[in-house]
RNA sequence: GGGCCCGUGGCCUAGUCUGGAUAAGGCACCGUCCUUCUAAGUCGGUGAUCGUGGGUCCGAAUCCCACCGGGCCCGCCA
């Protein structure tokens, strides 16, 4: 929960007083420039069947005396609010002071889990696995900022059909006790070729899934090995964009430990069977939990899984790719209607990403890593560094370029509501002007550069604000707003959004309103304008995975 | 065939959940501003039947219905 001075909400309460059917909705915060907040008048007018003037005069009566109102505007159907904007910078100064953040956080004590990227480590990560991993790590740091304490999670699936043909390959073509990763992704590629008309193979491959689900040491010890070689460089890959994941889960060792089975007895009377292969009804479908070998599928061990999480967590979170849909409607009737479980379960999903040459696919090779990606942004970043600030030493410019493009290539993604399809474009994800990150970066280096040149500048708040000056307070101040609705909808895109309006209101602050050598009225109140100004984008940029930098 | 998602200037998006005031940005294009704090920036201009057709409503990009176009799903894969 946020806690801040919060005038919309005392704004609210006194309406409510007048007008008892009054919702939230009725009193939104002004988009179109009339004022801070506006109340809609259309259905009061009609339920109580009351004219305009009525509703002015009582809303005038009741809120006219409150200190924080500056002004009270009835126009056509709609009567505006400006909030006095020294009470704006009282109340952010206020929790900044205290807590070093606007708003203050109350910790809840519920524990979040966000499960996300779990991608099957049979290859490397690629620019459409990615969006999960960036979505996933930026709701996490959301949550986590609203006050809850959160986990992120990796389900490694290292028991389905596609890890046992990896080590069919590894067993057949690698063999090599200390292999690389693209070792093993060319044995994949070529056991996978192979399948295509051979069926022993197959066999096979069942045979490495009934040995590893039983426990053969052998087996185990080296299915483990090759998908930790593979997962290694997952991780290596997630932490070069500063994304780090809390905790593992192996499939295998749900398995292993019963828990599988136990999911199997919990649903007895409900389980049917075909050719021994155990399967549910669930909302008019079969969803099969076992083969007719008795092995395990992944909706048994993803509800095992869940029901692992459940132990540990209040809340569960699973970033998933649009793909997954239906499954998890399955999973979630399963938990929720079969095995009563009340806690809450969300799911976020995410459109796939293409490619302009058509859809990725790992085995035709039509994919962009990661990796490739990072690199490539780098060296655009690097040139584009370089060009910039010739007077900098190297490891400057390195640290610049790096902070850069990985920004820019998180922002990228997350600014993007996840319902839409992507096609990547290299000329845009290499792009660093507009809306991206290093727009965003750039006007608060600009910010820190002006408080490097003052000496011990004092701050101070001012009953007079000039127009410039006053919509970056309110934009400023409307933050908790922008995080609360990130938070509801699970949209860290909301914060993206609004970082960037935040940006625009400060560039035309920091164009209108000189600083460095203004009187010292006006600069006192300005600094404290940048003060706070710099305290709430580094704040938004780190829920967004941008690394910002006091100098660019 | 059934289900879910998307459709907003030439291109990419915000706004849709929770209906409300002249539809908000970016890219590209044309023009402006470095003798004031970093030009990755600023200001101005060109450019939108909000996929189409109905409906509900005082009021629809937003809600409902139908259709069109694109994506995803409908495995003893995950």
């Amino acid at each position: 929960m946020l806690l801040f001075d919060d005038y919309w909400k005392m704004t609210f309460e006194i309406l409510k007083k007048i007008f008892p059917g009054l919702k939230e909705n009725d009193l939104a915060l002004d988009r179109s420039g009339h004022g801070d907040f506006t109340l809609r008048s259309f259905q009061i007018m009609k339920d109580q069947k009351v004219s305009m003037e009525d509703i002015s005069r009582q809303v005038a009566d009741v809120l006219g005396k409150e200190d924080f109102i500056e002004k009270i505007e009835p126009v056509g159907g709609y009567i505006n609010f400006t909030i006095r904007r020294d009470k704006m910078m009282q109340a952010m100064k206020k929790e900044i002071d205290s807590t070093g953040l606007y708003p203050d956080t109350f910790q809840d004590p519920e524990r979040v889990s966000v499960e996300h990227t779990s991608t099957n480590p049979t290859g490397p990560i690629h620019i459409g696995r990615i969006r999960n991993s960036i979505l996933g790590d930026s709701l996490a740091r959301l949550i986590s900022r609203y006050g809850y304490r959160v986990t992120t999670q990796y389900f490694i699936n290292d028991s389905g059909k596609q890890v046992a043909t990896l080590f069919a390959g590894y067993r057949k073509y690698v063999k090599d006790s200390n292999p690389n990763v693209n070792d093993l992704l060319d044995g994949y590629k070529k056991v996978n070729d192979v399948l295509e008309n051979d069926h022993s193979l197959q066999e096979e491959v069942d045979e490495i899934i009934r040995q590893y689900e039983k426990g053969d040491p052998d087996t185990i010890r080296n299915i483990r090995m090759i998908c930790t070689v593979i997962l290694n460089s997952i991780n290596e890959s997630l932490s070069r964009i500063g994304i780090k994941i809390d905790d593992y889960t192996w499939e295998s060792d749900l398995i292993r430990a019963g828990d599988v089975d136990r999911v199997l007895e919990s649903l007895s009377d409900k389980l049917q069977e075909e050719d021994g292969a155990k399967y549910i009804t669930s909302l008019d479908r079969k969803m099969f939990l076992t083969r007719s070998d008795g092995t395990s599928l992944y909706f048994s061990r993803d509800i095992a899984y869940h029901l692992y999480k459940f132990q540990n967590f209040d809340w569960l979170i699973n970033v998933l790719g649009e793909n997954h849909k239906e499954h998890m409607k399955h999973l979630e009737y399963v938990l929720k209607d079969l095995m009563e479980i009340e806690r809450r379960l969300d799911f976020v999903y995410y459109s796939y990403v293409s490619l302009e040459s058509g859809r990725m696919s790992t085995r035709k090779g039509n994919m962009v890593t990661l990796d490739e990606l990072v690199e490539r942004a780098m060296e655009e970043s690097m040139k584009v560094v370089k060009e910039k600030r010739p007077d900098l030493p190297i490891d400057k410019l390195n640290e610049i370029a790096d902070s850069v493009a990985i920004s820019a290539i998180r922002f990228q993604l997350v600014k993007l509501n996840a319902n839409k399809t992507l096609v990547f474009k290299w000329s845009e994800a290499l792009s660093l002007e507009g809306d991206s990150a290093p727009f965003i970066m750039y006007s608060y280096a600009r910010a820190a550069s002006i408080l490097r040149k003052l000496e011990e500048p004092e701050t101070a708040i001012s009953q007079e604000y000039d127009s410039s000056e006053s919509a970056l307070i309110r934009q400023m101040y409307f933050y908790p707003y922008a995080l609360e609705e990130a938070f509801r909808g699970l949209r860290p895109e909301s914060v993206a959004n609004y970082l960037l309006e935040l940006t625009r209101k400060f560039n035309d602050f920091y164009t209108n309103c000189p600083v460095v050598n203004a009187k010292e009225t006006e600069r006192s109140k300005r600094v404290l304008i940048i003060h706070l100004y710099k305290n709430i984008v580094k704040d938004a940029s780190n829920i967004m995975g941008i690394k910002i930098l006091e100098e660019m």
